[in-house]
DNA sequence: GGGTACATGTAATCAGTTACATGATTTA
DNA sequence: TAAATCATGTAACTGATTACATGTACCC
């Protein structure tokens, strides 16, 4: 009957794409025709604040979309002999396909600092303050970044996706700041070292 | 002179330790004596919602850190003989170095919801509707259980640490909710997709 | 004593990162 | 024409994920 792993039904390939397939099929969307080199620089003053990843990435990933027929990929006869990187037809709709296709999964925050707070009953008082102050150091730094990008859109694209995508990245930073200020005014309690309990019997 | 690759000149081990290691050994540290499977249960209820990360993680790198002499290790002698782990001192000065120096560094969101809002020029305003109301419908659930975990803190700990780490959590779902809910509203103004640029010559 | 959920681990694969290496263009 | 920097790529490594495999305790 029906074969265990069965493509999916409509024009999407048969290798499963990863997340970063998907960021770099955007990012030739959004800039094609475009280098490796200009995606990166592209992903580094939008998508790379929320979704971080080397450069060497995109080379191996745009071969592999290129082996897959989801780029074409063009090279200069001369010079650099960069690779000239476009979406074929096939391509725009894998991009399409997911885009439209919503997950239900909210992502990690991966915020390292959480990850110290949650275990401060290492440290002393002082040591957790010393870490509000450095993430709302960093938060307020980022914070201001995202204002000087927004400062850069016109009115006309107010409500356009790029905008809004930082509009929720001001938010965040936003909320970020206020949470870590409150942890510098007001430090939590840190409860006492556990004391060796004995393990229970083996259920 | 002084060797290229020096040790940190205090307690810390040789071998550079990654995040993963410092969540299995603050994940120790709230719950010694315990098992691996104990661990990822604790982590699946509390730090698992902003840092998510598979169970064979903590069985690869437990193992890794008890050859470090971060943490020791006791095999019960019959049934499952499992591995009992503790902290040792030097684990314990490894893990309080690292909560007490905060690197200046925001967290990645890594949300593909955000990523397919950047892309949305690829689908339809519906598509974009159809993505903001799972994105919603995805965080107001996230949220629920955020205030079903924080009832059951008592007043008493309304300040430690686990009890702050879920309020940022909370804060954070509820600015998605609101972030999301105003999409449903009012749909982002879709660009025309990118005529067929011609490239600028090299520069 | 047979089924089910609990619990533990290993092995193979895959993806992401770091480090290396070099060539092209511009500017002084 | 030398230095700086812009740009492009590859290779080696490391870490994360998936899939596999099995044993134990409990419940009926």
């Amino acid at each position: 009957m029906a074969s265990v792993t069965s493509d999916p039904p409509d024009g999407a390939p048969s290798a499963r794409l990863s997340m970063t397939s998907y960021v770099v099929l955007g990012l030739v969307q959004e800039r094609e025709p475009a280098t490796a080199y200009e995606l990166k620089a592209l992903a580094d003053r939008s998508i790379g604040y929320f979704w971080e990843f080397p450069r060497s990435q995109i080379y191996a990933e745009s071969a592999r979309l290129v082996e897959l027929g989801l780029l074409d990929e063009e090279r200069e006869a001369q010079g650099r002999r960069r690779r000239i990187l476009t979406l074929t037809q096939a391509g725009r709709r894998a991009l399409s396909a997911w885009v439209a296709t919503p997950d239900d999964k909210v992502g990690d925050l991966r915020d390292s600092g959480l990850l110290r707070l949650f275990f401060s009953r290492a440290v002393s008082e002082d040591d957790v303050r010393r870490l509000a102050r450095h993430q709302l150091a960093a938060h307020q730094a980022r914070l201001g970044e995202y204002e000087q990008l927004a400062a850069q859109f016109e009115p006309a694209s107010e409500r356009h996706p790029r905008r809004i995508v930082l509009e929720s990245g001001l938010r965040y930073e936003r909320s970020c700041v206020e949470f870590w200020a409150g942890l510098v005014e007001t430090p939590p309690v840190i409860p006492p070292a556990r004391s060796g309990r004995r393990r229970a019997r083996s259920r």
